[in-house]
DNA sequence: AATTTTGTTTACTGTATGGTAGATTTTTTA
DNA sequence: TAAAAAATCTACCATACAGTAAACAAAATT
């Protein structure tokens, strides 16, 4: 065994050891998120004691940022697996119900909805903010294409239709279905895609 | 001047106080939010000292859902005043365009939407819940009229239709399009009714 | 095996904050 | 105007928590 795979291989242990730590904070932060969430509940959860989780991530600050970056990533990359001859309806649809079945399957809401100091501190996050405007500069192209298309209202700005979107991925409503009704995890998402793009009013919906 | 008309007039400002007390709390959790709002921000804001905030709420709970629940009263007294010969989308609609504009002008979201501990809280609250349950009852009614008619989508259940039409008060796209868009609030508040009834696909909304 | 290096932990610091006791001031009453 | 009552404030307590220093253990290197 040379050298450089010993290397490699140490890397991969700690590697490792980070994901587990942020699998382990991005549980901890959907249960109670961010304030009630402290270091010692991840230290207790991933197995390791709080100045070890400080080798990792210099802040708490900083590992609630990568485990938002993971999770952009996790979009940015469901995006680039899609089809893109799909129709733009078909590939915001698509990415919103991997949203949702993210969030229901015990992972993160997407945008850091309520909070304005959360919203701050990803705001200051130079690395978050950079893959927030090229995940949106992705998803506005796919808005416009759908105007044209017919496919989305065409008498709202980009924007409007853009923050509806986002602001669904981490719909209370989600939270409040899961826990009042009745539905499982497919209805939900499935009201909650027709929602998105049909509203609540009038009957027949286009999906 | 008699006795009466002294304690009454004691007791006013006694209100009053009380009034500007909720005033700032709401202020600040509008502002802050629930975990970044202390006790001492509401005092300086109020122009008291700490101590005396416990002369008339027992604890930061407390306080919070007294703030919580006057805003409901606000919602059901606006429901009360409504034309009840209105159609059942103009009076959820009405509805609404208040909710929106109450939290555009500096007021509380409706819902305690993200924070599962300030949800929780709530919950704790047996005098908000209470009218919580007789708002919810109100707008199930309004709700199932407007089915009948025609004007609300028959394939939802009632609580999908509800809880997304609670999810609009507490939207954080409206607070990303205060921010980051040029729209001012009428436009947003138009804007967001139309994506709340008929969502951000196909053209030609119906309203 | 001795030495260095790396990683981990225990035990701590400093600060923020909800809440309170008791002194102090203001207002009311006589 | 003096005594009593009410309201208010200063100064404090207890707790929780982010973050760290230094002791300790494990592994790698020689």
């Amino acid at each position: 065994m040379s050298i450089l795979s010993k290397l490699s291989f140490k890397d991969q242990a700690f590697k490792l050891r980070e994901d587990a730590i942020l699998d382990a904070a991005t549980r901890i932060l959907a249960g109670k998120g961010f304030d009630l969430m402290t270091m010692d509940d991840v230290a207790l959860e991933v197995g390791l004691s709080k100045p070890s989780l400080y080798k990792h991530f210099k802040s708490k600050e900083d590992l609630v940022g990568e485990a938002m970056i993971r999770l952009l990533d996790g979009a940015l990359d469901f995006l680039a697996r899609q089809n893109t001859a799909d129709s733009p309806v078909g590939r915001l649809s698509g990415l919103l119900e991997w949203a949702m079945r993210v969030r229901l399957d015990g992972g993160l809401p997407f945008l850091p909805s309520a909070s304005p100091q959360v919203r701050d501190m990803l705001t200051r996050n130079l690395r978050y903010v950079t893959k927030v405007l090229k995940l949106n500069g992705q998803l506005e192209k796919i808005v416009q294409a759908g105007k044209k298309a017919g496919e989305l209202r065409s008498d709202l700005p980009d924007d409007v239709i853009l923050f509806s979107y986002y602001a669904r991925t981490c719909d209370p409503a989600v939270e409040y279905l899961r826990l009042y009704s009745k539905m499982d995890t497919e209805a939900i998402i499935a009201h909650m895609l027709g929602v998105c793009f049909d509203g609540i009013g009038r009957n027949s919906p286009s999906r």
